[in-house]
RNA sequence: GGCCCCAUCGUCUAGUGGCCUAGGACAGUGGAUUCUCAUUCCACUAACCGGGAUUCGAAUUCCCGUGGGGUCACCA
């Protein structure tokens, strides 16, 4: 490129390049490299580089031209070439810059199409000049919408949790962000919500990508991940289970069996299956009204076949003679006013274990 | 600020001049089912940023505003 007269050596310490954006700033013009180095004629360059001087190597960038590109979402995107600046392209430390690796990675790898954040459109033009003077042929550009924030700013790492991983220990399913994600600025052409990827993969088309960009709402994702924790056979979902809270491990085989299909309509997460189970894992807390404990101790103990039907008209009669409903002997057996189905989860627990509740 | 991108319910979106008194999904609200909470089912609330122009006819085309976003590094 240097030779070809398409980049130059460029000398110029930070600081001067502090001063002149500065000065320039201050004239309100667009702060740019001045091209002072694009002067110095190649030989004496040359000789200043094999003196040992620091520099770095900067690209030519024509006057009064239109760069252009046919974006695929966008369609024609140009720019002036007089508000592009001389970008450095090799720096001082011998590394290329972004702008000269992509443009040659990318042609080095073949790539056809580059799909990118829309954050990149204004470094285009520098790409298609490389390529051009590079003489390669140009890719297909697509600039993506970004994601943004509830604020309508973009996601970023300083600002958000954009981070896969963390929606995995949040307990999100790979499938069910993989799906939420493809509809951030697309939309399946049968207006489906909930699609498999192998059926992404199969009616994705980039003319359906839209250019506005959606912001994150974790709201539909919750319920996106409901919908595939709920389309999962029980089998399925008591391995992924296991796989994301190991401690389910501890209960035994026909507790947690029994407990799958009482928590799959209850969890927008996985997190929520140590939640809805506490009471197998920890003893817990006996309510405050001790005489209602006692009346509901003595109704179980006499129950010879101990089935949730069972535990159930037991459970009727009481809230029946002390005028009570279910929230108070949730409150009392698991300390919560809320749960799986409470004659259910005593039945898995077991008399024993219940009785204990209740001591 | 310059340049660039964008603009339909609170949110994700459908819509490519007439099928739109604008459709779907999430959320919200109300109801049905029900042993709490959920699930499931039903219903309701809710949007084309503003102004011009083109046209017999504009959410859809064009222009001007306004608003939002991105970018202006020897970071990517």
């Amino acid at each position: 490129l240097i030779e070809k007269g398409k980049a130059y050596y460029c000398f110029c310490s930070p600081e001067r390049l502090d001063q002149i954006r500065k000065a320039m700033q201050e004239k309100k013009e667009i702060p740019r490299y001045d091209r002072h180095c694009r002067a110095i004629v190649p030989e004496e360059a040359k000789k200043r580089v094999s003196d040992g001087e620091k520099y770095v190597v900067r690209m030519v960038i024509p006057d009064n031209e239109i760069i252009g590109w046919d974006d695929l979402v966008r369609g024609r995107i140009e720019f002036d070439s007089n508000v592009i600046d001389d970008q450095v392209i090799l720096k001082s430390d011998g590394f290329p810059t972004y702008h000269l690796a992509v443009v040659v990675d990318d042609y080095l790898m073949k790539i056809s199409h580059v799909l990118r954040g829309e954050e990149w459109i204004s470094s285009c033009p520098k790409h298609v000049l490389l390529y051009r003077y590079f003489g390669w042929e140009l890719p297909e550009f697509a600039h993506m919408p970004l994601l943004r924030n509830k604020d309508k700013s973009k996601m970023s790492k300083r600002k958000n949790d954009v981070s896969i991983f963390s929606y995995k220990e949040k307990g999100y399913l790979p499938e069910a962000l993989i799906n939420y994600l493809s509809l951030m600025g697309w939309s399946h052409p049968e207006e489906k919500d909930i699609f498999s990827y192998e059926e992404y993969i199969k009616v994705f088309s980039i003319e359906r990508m839209q250019t506005t960009g959606p912001i994150f709402d974790i709201e539909k994702l919750n319920w996106m991940n409901q919908q595939y924790i709920q389309n999962k056979t029980d089998n399925e979902l008591k391995q992924i289970i296991v796989d994301f809270y190991p401690q389910a491990n501890e209960l035994a085989t026909e507790t947690l069996d029994a407990l799958i299909p009482l928590v799959k309509t209850r969890m927008q997460t996985l997190k929520e299956f140590a939640e809805l189970t506490e009471v197998f894992f920890d003893a817990a807390t006996t309510g405050e009204d001790t005489e209602l404990a006692h009346i509901v101790k003595e109704a179980f103990i006499a129950i010879s076949d101990w089935n949730h039907a069972m535990i159930f008209e037991e459970m009727k009669k009481i809230m029946e003679e002390k005028k009570i409903r279910m929230p108070v002997l949730y409150k009392l057996l698991i300390g919560k006013d809320r749960g799986l189905p409470l004659p259910q989860v005593l039945e898995i627990l077991g008399k024993e274990k219940t009785l204990a509740l209740l001591h």
